[in-house]
DNA sequence: ACGCTCACG
DNA sequence: GACGTACGTGAGCGTA
């Protein structure tokens, strides 16, 4: 049969499993509502067709169309080499029974679709473009699949759909470092760790490229190997000839299959209305439909059912922002309508404004809501006026605002209702705003906290960062209406017409975030994570937060003076030494003083260190060198000590007492810290000194109340259980059984010294090595922190590692699932992102020891937030409360007489708070104390 | 705004 | 073979 395709024809050929999967993970699972079948990799792939289409016009549109697809997973290339493509991970359960769904829909549309048992796409796209090329016609492969870029040249380009950017000839010399005739000798070199083609090992596209644009070709590098300079990469080739042969056969596509097909069979045709729509209604695809419909000037059939929440999540309104849409709410009128519409839905993203950053002190100012994306209000109500002839403003309120109490009344109903969800950014913020206003805000969402979840690693989770992330939208900054400084305004100074935009607009983003996160959560696994320790944990802390710990101001001060006394004996004793005075706080003066003027020298012998700034490095290690040599250092470490201790602690907490309840009032970051752990700021309550004497009287001055008793309770070694439970040290978990001190038996293990026989100083060592393994050790670091030489810290790990192989393992393995994943996992299944961890240079080195790390102690992380958790509904009926977090620790107040039933209570939550999610191979040890302040408790 | 130093687990 | 190194945080101060 003559072939009517030529010169002048230009045929588009479409990598059809490449759309399905981009479709299945760009898209939120959905599914048709009718019946629950799996549709999201439908609805993508529809919307990229379509896509296509609408941009297939103008002087380059194709003349000949096929959407090219796999069949089946079984090619000749396997007969080959039974490896190939081995390590694909299996197809998603939910993604199987879309893939005959993408066929009809090519169909639908009315173009050609094909596929042929035995072969790859790629090989039915390279025999066709070969045709056509053939008969003089222009080619272009819609795919970026590197494996299509071989055939490119000869009017054959492709086109990569999402970047919209052809690659020609050059294109391919950019990625390959050779031309197109020539890809598969790179390639089966370089090999394809995602289609597991071996190639030559170490040799990646750079060399590869290298060695061919050197040889020729392939074949003549092969014959001519022996002659290659680097011996490393001469018995490469040589000895891996028949992998290297054999990876070119694999990735050499097949440019001349038999087909039952010819080009005419391609033309572009018009899709018939009637199945096009037919397929999307049956899909369920209203919006698409519609605007498909419209394309085709026909009026679009109606699809059943009204848009439930599913369909509302599957679809997010792609509506632009704007400030201007957004209503100004100011009676109870339109209150109404909006609480209506709110009821209808049955849930509203709600953000307030305040005075300030401190929600135990700051006062409401106004709410916005809003229920669907682009549309939202705010509703001002504590605005002041703005009065031209006052520089300060005036304390009247603006006009036209709903009365407070009215518009509490009328919301407190729907935020405590239970089948209202309330979806917040950062809730426990607005959650404390609204509980001062006895208002319990329940159920909740928190954007911030499914973010964490998912995003744990990869940036951080404020408004700001989320909307430009995932909404590509920057949110209307704060700074120009509060202004900064000295002439900062509280936001109840700023107009309410620039208030109603910024306002609402939160609330606006919020509700978006929520759309997109709340399907993303299932397909990143990570639901039960946010749903059992994220999200329970809101009312929690917002309660805990909301107690404050009770700080006495006399015992602080006076500890500041004395302070201030002492500091001002040395400072003079300081300046005395140094000949001439200079300010002690500055560690760049100092430096100066010590090494320059001084002349002191390291007692190692090596030059003092610098840091960026060039300056001298002054830490307490340094100081603590040279305080062999002189005496001076040892009085700037005094005076540095007293001078943290007085500005961090004893003069700064008595600002953070508040004024009303006399009592500190921390604020915790949820999702602060990437590996679960909490945060405390303002003031940091998880920092409060301990270790030296004189830092620890500090706790003396938090107190309970007159009757009532501080209770902590602490796990013992929780990390270190944990590491034997995930590295599977039966040595480690005995230890812990028969309640052996661990660091003295890892000591006896390592040194061969009886238990009994057993001196600090060894136990000291064993110490610093079990802590070293959780941080991910090496014998720099080890040689550091014991100042032995580093000889000796590595001849300890590898004896460590010798006496405990399966922590050895468990960090391989770890290190191995992180390259693979890009994220590590608690036992719990929290996961934490390790973007790095397959950085060159440094990077890797920081990723390779947090990722060894984050399991550990984000699992600890996760065992105390269960607890925390747990704990309410546990002292319900005790006259005690939890006041803070100390990351292995929690501190509560208790009447006197009831503290012992309280260590009872709490330590029964906390020693089983991995239960039932987690079986934990070594028993989890809580210790107890009490006493009328930290100091005694602890 | 950023680096240094140091407090905690 | 060299490189840089303990993990995770927050606050106050000096310096730019």
């Amino acid at each position: 049969m003559e072939t009517k395709f030529g010169k002048g024809c230009h045929l588009h050929l479409i990598d059809g499993s490449a759309f399905i999967f981009r479709a299945y993970h760009a898209l939120p699972p959905l599914t048709r509502k009718s019946d629950g079948l799996p549709v999201g990799a439908v609805s993508g792939f529809v919307n990229m067709l379509q896509r296509y289409v609408d941009g297939n016009n103008g002087a380059d549109a194709a003349t000949h169309v096929a959407v090219i697809f796999d069949k089946g997973s079984h090619t000749f290339r396997n007969d080959m080499y039974d490896l190939y493509k081995a390590n694909r991970e299996a197809m998603p359960e939910d993604l199987r029974p879309q893939i005959p769904l993408t066929r009809v829909a090519t169909k639908a549309f009315n173009i050609a679709c094909e596929e042929m048992e035995g072969f790859e796409a790629d090989d039915i796209i390279a025999t066709l473009a070969h045709q056509a090329r053939d008969a003089g016609g222009r080619v272009t492969i819609v795919s970026s699949d590197k494996d299509l870029m071989q055939l490119v040249g000869d009017g054959v380009e492709m086109l990569d759909p999402m970047k919209n950017k052809r690659i020609d000839s050059d294109g391919v010399v950019e990625k390959f470092g050779v031309g197109p005739n020539r890809v598969v000798d790179v390639q089966a070199l370089a090999g394809d760790s995602v289609d597991n083609v071996p190639g030559a090992p170490g040799i990646g596209i750079k060399t590869a490229a290298l060695l061919i644009n050197e040889y020729g070709d392939l074949e003549s590098l092969l014959d001519r190997a022996g002659e290659i300079k680097q011996p490393k990469r001469r018995e490469t080739l040589i000895e891996h000839r028949a992998q290297i042969e054999l990876s070119k056969k694999l990735v050499q596509l097949d440019c001349d299959m038999t087909l039952d097909f010819g080009l005419d069979d391609l033309e572009v045709r018009d899709p018939d209305p009637e199945v096009l729509l037919g397929f999307l209604g049956e899909m369920e695809f209203r919006t698409v439909t519609k605007r498909i419909a419209e394309k085709l000037g026909v009026e679009a059939p109606v699809i059943e059912a009204p848009a439930p929440v599913a369909t509302d999540l599957a679809t997010p309104a792609q509506v632009g922002f704007d400030a201007n849409a957004y209503e100004c709410v100011r009676d109870a009128a339109a209150l109404q309508v909006w609480i209506n519409r709110i009821r209808e839905r049955g849930y509203v993203a709600v953000d307030t404004e305040t005075t300030g950053l401190n929600e135990m002190i700051a006062d409401l100012v106004g709410i916005s809501l809003c229920v669907e994306a682009g549309q939202a209000c705010y509703i001002p109500l504590t605005h002041k006026s703005a009065s031209s002839d006052d520089l300060f403003g005036s304390d009247d309120l603006a006009e036209c605002q709903m009365d407070f109490a009215e518009c509490l009344a009328m919301l407190k109903p729907v935020l405590e209702d239970p089948a209202v969800l309330k979806i917040g950014q950062n809730m426990k913020y607005d959650a404390k705003i609204f509980a001062r206003l006895d208002i319990t805000v329940a159920p909740i969402d928190d954007t911030m906290l499914m973010s964490y979840a998912m995003n744990a690693g990869l940036h951080n989770h404020g408004m700001d960062t989320l909307s430009e992330r995932y909404l590509g939208h920057t949110p209307i900054p704060i700074k120009p209406l509060l202004g900064s400084g000295k002439s900062a305004i509280t936001f109840d100074r700023v107009p309410v017409d620039d208030a109603v935009k910024y306002a609402a607009e939160d609330a606006d983003i919020t509700l978006r975030l929520w759309q997109q996160f709340k399907p993303q959560l299932h397909v990143n696994h990570v639901t039960t994570v946010y749903e059992t320790m994220e999200r329970p944990l809101v009312p929690v802390l917002a309660q805990m937060e909301r107690n404050g710990i009770k700080v006495d101001r006399d015992t602080l001060s006076r500890m500041s003076n004395a302070f201030a006394q002492k500091m001002a004996g040395l400072e003079a004793e300081i300046q005395e030494m140094a000949g001439r005075p200079f300010n002690v706080g500055s560690p760049k003066q100092l430096g100066e003083i010590l090494f320059d003027e001084m002349g002191l020298e390291m007692p190692d012998g090596k030059k003092p260190s610098t840091g960026k700034t060039g300056a001298y490095s002054t830490g307490a290690d340094v100081l603590e060198d040279l305080a062999t040599l002189h005496d001076m250092p040892r009085r700037i470490l005094d005076w540095r000590q007293l001078s943290k201790l007085k500005s961090t602690y004893t003069d700064a907490l008595q600002e953070h007492i508040n004024k009303e309840t006399g009592r500190v009032h921390t604020s915790y970051s949820i999702a602060g810290a990437n590996t679960g752990r909490l945060a405390s700021t303002d003031p940091n309550l998880q920092n409060i000194p301990v270790r030296s004497e004189e830092g620890r009287r500090i706790r003396e001055a938090f107190v309970a109340e007159p009757g009532k008793v501080i209770v902590s309770l602490d796990y013992s070694q929780i990390e270190l259980r944990i590491l034997a439970h995930v590295a599977g040290i039966d040595a480690l978990k005995q230890a812990f059984l028969d309640g052996i001190d661990i660091h003295a038996m890892t000591a006896s293990e390592m040194f061969d010294v009886p238990l009994d026989e057993m001196t600090p100083d060894v136990r000291r060592q064993a110490k610093a090595i079990n802590f070293g393994v959780i941080y991910g050790i090496s014998g720099f670091g080890l040689a550091r922190n014991l100042r032995i030489p580093r000889s000796e810290a590595q001849g300890f790990i590898d004896r460590y590692f010798e006496r405990f192989p399966g922590i050895r393992n468990y960090m391989d393995d770890t290190i191995a699932f992180a390259k693979e994943h890009s994220y590590v996992q608690t036992l719990f299944g929290r996961k934490i992102n390790t973007p790095e961890i397959n950085a060159k240079g440094p990077q890797a080195g920081f990723a390779k020891r947090a990722a060894i790390n984050a399991p550990i102690q984000g699992t600890a992380a996760d065992v105390i937030r269960r607890a925390m958790i747990r704990m309410p509904a546990a002292i319900a009926g005790l006259p005690a409360k939890m006041l803070l977090q100390v990351h292995d620790e929690l501190i509560f107040e208790v009447n006197e007489e009831a503290a012992d039933d309280l260590i009872t209570a709490a330590r029964e939550v906390m020693e089983n708070a991995s239960d039932p999610a987690v079986k934990l191979d070594v028993k989890l040890a809580v210790d107890a104390g009490q006493g009328a302040n930290w100091a005694e408790a602890h």
